[in-house]
RNA sequence: UGGGGUGUAGGUCAACUGGCAGACCGCCCGGCUGUUAACCGGGAAGUUGGUGGUUCGAAUCCACCCGCCCCAGCCA
């Protein structure tokens, strides 16, 4: 095969107008009008039309071009031609030489038109083919590189958590669990905040970054069973700190996919105006503040209860950036997060809440270094003393002042996307009633 | 774990008070040399989620079962 046909990338055409080329490719649409046909094609990088002229080709591609289907996946050769009629990016089209079929496909599921999300997550496996699914892909990946990149560029130092463990997070009812040898009942993780405190001290700025699970019966359209979450973790923080790194990490995220995904965001229809307007600082509301100000707009509320949802979006609407609400009453929180030694009512925690109704994306805290105000909390909970001999030890050998958070992925992508359920920003979901595909 | 919905052609949905199973899109065949959700002509396509019941007659009414969706709670 000649230089000029070694196979090429959609997404390389445009600096190649006037060479000859081959394309691999998958056919989105096709349209006949007696000797011409245009035929959209694919690849994953970008979309280009062919247009082939029955006087251009020989007898067998002109026959195979009228047996095209949707996602017949094909080889076309042809010229790159600058066309202003050229639909899709890139103002370029192929005028076809050569065209042959590599793998046919017949009646493909979802067509052009409308269809209900139930039908599309039964064909989730070829779904993620369509132009929506693949701009969200995109911005995932944009998402998760800027994560990393945030971490690295600030010589946080990426510790990745057992996904199989005998210790429990937070609350035993929410595990799945599987045998595990001679050695009883394993839990798949939950968080793997433990951990990164333990390396935390080792370490000073760490994170971890993976799968995450919980056996909630969920459903909402922010929940699901397996999610990914990314948990930093850093020494001599207090929770103060923590909020301070919590808004330059979610700026810098929205920054990054404003800058590189603006063709994404586009074919999502994604207003971004909102997201311009996510810069360092954001408002920092505390529990008992948010309290008055739900009352003050007419919601009903008790001192002490947690936030629900309806009363986060009602807070969430009040600011024009995502919003941070802290030291939430003891009772409401986990019984790692340190006690409030200006009103022992509360603890050292914070929520952040995403514009636009996305809700909770982060929450975090600063953990309790006390020895035996967390044996108390531990005891308090009724949780097993011995499976956290291990963290009370880090408690016990130079005890430090260290905070971290959680922040959701899906639960980004799907507010950075404008998307209204969580489960499209993922490629698999895991939902309560989906475990296939 | 509660509350509310829904299930009819491959898809999205219609079908009056219980009275012949329909439309559009897609698909298949034919036509058209610049289509952009193309257009024009023709065609195929159904155990109305399942089981039982009421009735002369059930997509429609009743009971049970199954699938799915939405909301709440839990949280990221």
């Amino acid at each position: 095969m000649p230089d000029s046909h070694r196979p090429r990338r959609i997404e390389d055409l445009p600096r190649l107008a006037g060479a000859t080329v081959a394309v691999r490719a998958w056919v989105t649409t096709t349209r006949f009008s007696g000797k011409i046909a245009f035929v959209m094609l694919r690849d994953g990088t970008g979309y280009v039309q062919v247009v082939v002229s029955k006087k251009d080709v020989p007898d067998a591609a002109w026959q195979a071009c009228g047996t095209l289907t949707q996602e017949t996946s094909v080889e076309v050769v042809g010229a790159v031609r600058a066309d202003p009629r050229a639909p899709g990016g890139g103002g370029v089209e192929l005028q076809a030489s050569e065209l042959r079929i590599l793998g046919p496909s017949h009646d493909f599921p979802i067509t052009p038109k409308e269809h209900g999300t139930a039908f599309l997550f039964e064909h989730r496996h070829l779904w993620l083919r369509s132009r929506r699914q693949v701009a969200i892909a995109r911005v995932r990946h944009e998402v998760i590189q800027a994560i990393r990149d945030f971490f690295y560029e600030r010589n946080f130092v990426l510790v990745d958590t057992p996904i199989l463990t005998g210790s429990i997070g937070e609350h035993a009812g929410t595990l799945f669990s599987t045998e595990y040898f001679d050695l009883g009942k394993a839990y798949l993780a939950q968080t793997g905040q433990l951990y990164v405190e333990a390396a935390a001290a080792a370490l000073g700025k760490v994170y971890c970054f993976g799968p995450t699970f919980r056996a909630e019966k969920s459903k909402t359209r922010r929940h699901l069973t397996e999610f990914w979450m990314v948990e930093p973790e850093v020494a001599w923080n207090d929770s103060d700190a923590n909020m301070t790194l919590q808004e330059e990490f979610v700026a810098s995220i929205v920054a990054r996919c404003l800058e590189r995904r603006k063709a994404e965001l586009a074919e999502l229809e994604r207003d971004t105006a909102p997201l311009e307007r996510v810069t360092p600082p954001f408002p920092r509301v505390s529990y008992t503040e948010a309290v008055e100000r739900l009352e003050g707009l007419g919601a009903e509320m008790a001192w002490g209860r947690d936030l629900g949802g309806d009363e986060e979006t009602l807070l969430a609407k009040q600011f024009d950036r995502p919003v941070m609400v802290y030291n939430y009453p003891r009772g409401v929180k986990a019984f790692y997060m340190k006690e409030n030694q200006a009103d022992p009512r509360t603890v050292l925690n914070n929520d952040m809440l995403a514009p636009e109704g996305y809700g909770e994306i982060i929450g975090g805290s600063q953990r309790e270094d006390d020895y035996d105000r967390l044996l108390a909390r531990i005891r308090e909970e009724g949780l097993p003393e011995e499976a956290y001999a291990w963290y009370l030890d880090l408690r016990k050998y130079g005890t430090f002042v260290h905070a971290g958070f959680g922040l959701g992925v899906e639960r980004t992508v799907a507010w950075i996307c404008g998307i209204p359920h969580i489960r499209e920003a993922i490629a698999f979901p895991r939902t309560l009633y989906k475990l296939w595909p």
